[in-house]
DNA sequence: AGACGTATCTTGACAATGTTAAGATTCGTT
DNA sequence: AACGAATCTTAACATTGTCAAGATACGTCT
């Protein structure tokens, strides 16, 4: 199963690559929990030992992902926030952003925040992946709540909690499950995030 | 192993209660991932087939935990609105509790909300305890946004999943890790309570 | 009390998984 | 051309989830 590029030889080329590719497809077919290292190695046409000389282990591999998935909602939120020029429309688009990410890219949302991997955040790439893509939400808030000069940030860190809490609720409710299953009817997920937004980040609040 | 009342006889007495003690400690030790059906048995001192014949498979004893944890969160949500009769009293009351919840039995909110164990939300019982659960914000929500004789609940409804999203947002946030990991210095979960809480449930909004 | 159906537990087995050690093949560089 | 490093394979190990078949105890009915 080489790439279409390659020749199709004892070296795979790219095959680091491949397998996270896999791991995320095989992924989104059986869930977090029915991801095999070896079916990703046999899919990528490899024996099952070949993806230990890329990835220390089957938690590395996710947590490779869990990287690349940072570097994904950064990019989303650098863009959602150049859309304007006001804080507040800016945070609000950050918003939208934020829970569209999880739910167009799912999978990846699952592998950042769940996985079950304990010592995930433990792990320092994911740390400064993670605080790089929040930082575009800090650095609006930062806007409406300029720095003190005796250090009393408590507004400005209140404001940043909550709107992180806000977005990731709902993503999480959404993308896990919870939400669909205990409301009735079809749900429509911008409508709710415009509920949300227009609940907690409008110009009442700032 | 068996319990101190009962006579060590071939049958076990209670072995259903005593897998699901043992699963929640095995987890709070290695995590959901490091969870394991034979060592659960090996622990409570049973063979490793004795589990079927209490749940069909190891998916089944989560479920029976996470079904277990709404029971424990829905009796902790009855007791925190009984605090309180002032419809805003309440509301903050039940939010503190929700997130103390998951900070107090993490292992709880994980199997719950977590677990990786896909199909989950397509359990009745799960559902059924989960919208129990939830059911005491929603009471307390619609004192505060009386049913409309034209069918109109966008008001309500807006309410229930913002402080839904709100209080398991930060849950999430704080439970998972990726809060304690981003933010340097020491956390007060309580304190991050109050600071959402009164940025988001105050008189302001209710 | 005795007999019998049922619930509960054990033993033994199977395929599958994560992981490692040892060896084979290719790549890149000198 | 040669050699070390990178990449891949084969073979093996302990462990896991699960099931079938058999053993043991409990409760109930007469």
């Amino acid at each position: 199963m080489a790439e279409p590029g390659s020749n199709d030889t004892y070296h795979h080329g790219n095959l680091k690559e491949t397998l996270m590719n896999n791991c995320l497809k095989m992924i989104e077919e059986k869930g977090v929990s029915g991801f095999t290292l070896r079916e990703v190695a046999r899919i990528s046409g490899v024996s099952p030992a070949a993806p230990y000389h890329h990835f220390r282990n089957k938690t590395e591999l996710l947590t490779a992902v869990s990287v690349m998935g940072f570097g994904m909602l950064d990019e989303a939120q650098r863009k959602a926030s150049q859309q304007f020029d006001n804080p507040g429309d800016k945070l609000r688009s950050l918003g939208r952003s934020y829970v569209m990410f999880a739910v167009n890219h799912k999978v990846y949302f699952h592998v950042m925040f769940r996985a079950n991997r304990e010592p995930l955040w433990e792990n320092e790439q994911v740390i400064n992946a993670a605080k790089q893509a929040l930082g575009h939400l800090e650095n609006t808030i930062r806007e409406l709540y300029p720095e003190s000069e005796e250090g009393n940030d408590n507004h400005f860190k209140a404001a940043v909690l909550t709107c992180w809490s806000m977005v990731h609720g709902l993503a999480s409710l959404w993308v896990d499950g919870p939400l669909r299953a205990t409301e009735p009817g079809k749900l429509d997920i911008e409508e709710l995030i415009d509920i949300i937004l227009s609940q907690s980040m409008t110009h009442k609040n700032f």
